[in-house]
DNA sequence: TCTGGGGTCCTAGGACCC
DNA sequence: TCTGGGGTCCTAGGACCC
């Protein structure tokens, strides 16, 4: 989806189309938008003027989505509130809406689900979908299943969509950014050499900040520089793995699936203060939050119908160091109060003298739990034993 | 310019077992 | 007097993604 955040809002306030705007910093609320509507009449009888400016912003925010015209002055997501707000002071700043994000997430999957069954959730503005099987998937290298799908999910919802089709979910994933927002892009097997290696290694799924860096580091900037490189030697840089992916991505080779069913492995909350906190002066507040988290954990598993026996927290120091602790239990639990309790035990583990900017609960190691039972659903994994085997026929030592 | 929140997967060492 | 080989699980940290 084009600017995903940024475009449901515009939705609702088409008076900024064309103009700035960034979703990011704190939260919407019912009541907010309660009382513009009761200040305004209605949220697009809004003037531009009224809107919140990023220059009039303080605090620990990022930006998470940014207008196409917001881009234009380098503003993007991820980046820092303050520094977008050196960047672009007189844009236009929402809080985000993920209530509404979820909705518009649900409407354009199901569009596509009608459209081609086969279709891979890669989070709330992004799918695969596989194109081998659908009718008239290959018309003219799928341009055409592709338009349709934009055009019914503009019809639907109002958003644009960018859509890269391809032999493979790498470069479909690097098609869909050639031409955004509202763009179709093909790329076959032979355009590998003459679209693919010019770009930067940056643009492949999966070479991040650090392995970027460190192929720069080697003299190596764009994807074809990399695929100039032999398998062995991309190994003993990067290791076996890593190197032999790296190795297959740089000449467009990627064989994964498209998965259309998946499991969670792990829930959490966490949470980033207003201003550092310190265990001992800040115990009392500490503690509420740590509850908080808690709950709200074991809310979200009992929501969802889930059950964890591995416990853990993080812990972010002032400097930006993370910190985990984890503990394995034998019972399985989707309770607020035993969380706590396990997430107690962590918290001890971990030291406390310097001041902390975040915290956070996860609850891994998950199956899906009948409440009314108390008792995992399905298949269960086989829990390790515990015992020393003594007595135990099957046990008995094959030799010493 | 100090950097959110929710995830997944990988690595590596140690415990423990046969 | 230093000592095999295979496996699984647990833990901590880190890279990466949306």
């Amino acid at each position: 989806m084009d600017a995903f955040f940024a475009s449901v809002e515009l939705l609702r306030y088409p008076q900024l189309k064309g103009l700035p705007v960034v979703i990011g910093g704190s939260r919407h609320t019912p009541e907010h938008e309660a009382q513009l509507i009761a200040q305004w009449g209605s949220l697009d009888a809004i003037p531009v003027e009224a809107f919140p400016r990023l220059a009039r912003y303080v605090g620990r925010g990022v930006i998470t989505t940014a207008t196409y015209p917001a881009r234009q002055f380098g503003v993007g997501s991820a980046m820092g509130m303050m520094k977008a707000a050196r960047l672009c002071p007189q844009a236009i700043l929402l809080p985000i809406d993920f209530v509404r994000y979820r909705q518009y997430s649900r409407t354009f999957k199901d569009v596509i689900l009608e459209m081609a069954p086969l279709m891979e959730d890669r989070g709330v503005d992004e799918v695969y979908i596989d194109f081998t099987l659908v009718p008239d998937g290959q018309h003219e290298g799928g341009r055409v299943l592709a338009a349709s799908i934009q055009q019914r999910i503009f019809e639907k919802t109002g958003l644009t969509c960018s859509v890269g089709v391809a032999p493979n979910k790498l470069l479909a994933k690097m098609a869909s950014e050639f031409n955004k927002p509202q763009g179709i892009s093909i790329v076959m097997p032979q355009d590998v050499e003459h679209q693919i290696w010019p770009l930067s290694c940056r643009k492949i799924n999966g070479i991040g900040p650090k392995a970027g860096a460190k192929l720069q580091g080697l003299g190596i900037v764009t994807i074809g520089e990399l695929a100039a490189k032999s398998l062995p030697w991309l190994m003993q840089h990067f290791g076996k793995s890593y190197g032999a992916w790296l190795h297959a991505a740089s000449h467009g080779q990627d064989d994964r699936a498209v998965v259309t069913e998946s499991e969670p492995v792990s829930m959490s909350r966490e949470t980033t203060f207003d201003s550092d906190l310190h265990a001992g002066h800040d115990k009392v507040q500490l503690g509420a939050i740590f509850t908080r988290l808690c709950e709200r954990v074991a809310q979200d598993l009992q929501r969802k119908g889930y059950a964890g026996r591995t416990i853990g927290i993080k812990l972010r120091y002032a400097n930006f160091k993370s910190v985990t602790r984890e503990i394995t239990v034998d019972a399985f639990t989707q309770d607020a109060g035993t969380i706590r309790r396990v997430a107690g035990q962590c918290l001890k583990r971990v030291p406390l003298e310097q001041s902390i900017r975040l915290l956070g609960v996860r609850v891994g190691c998950l199956v899906h739990w009948d409440a009314s039972t108390q008792q995992a659903e399905g298949a269960v994994p086989v829990l390790p034993r515990k015992s020393t085997g003594k007595g135990d026929p099957l046990s008995l030592p094959l030799f010493d």
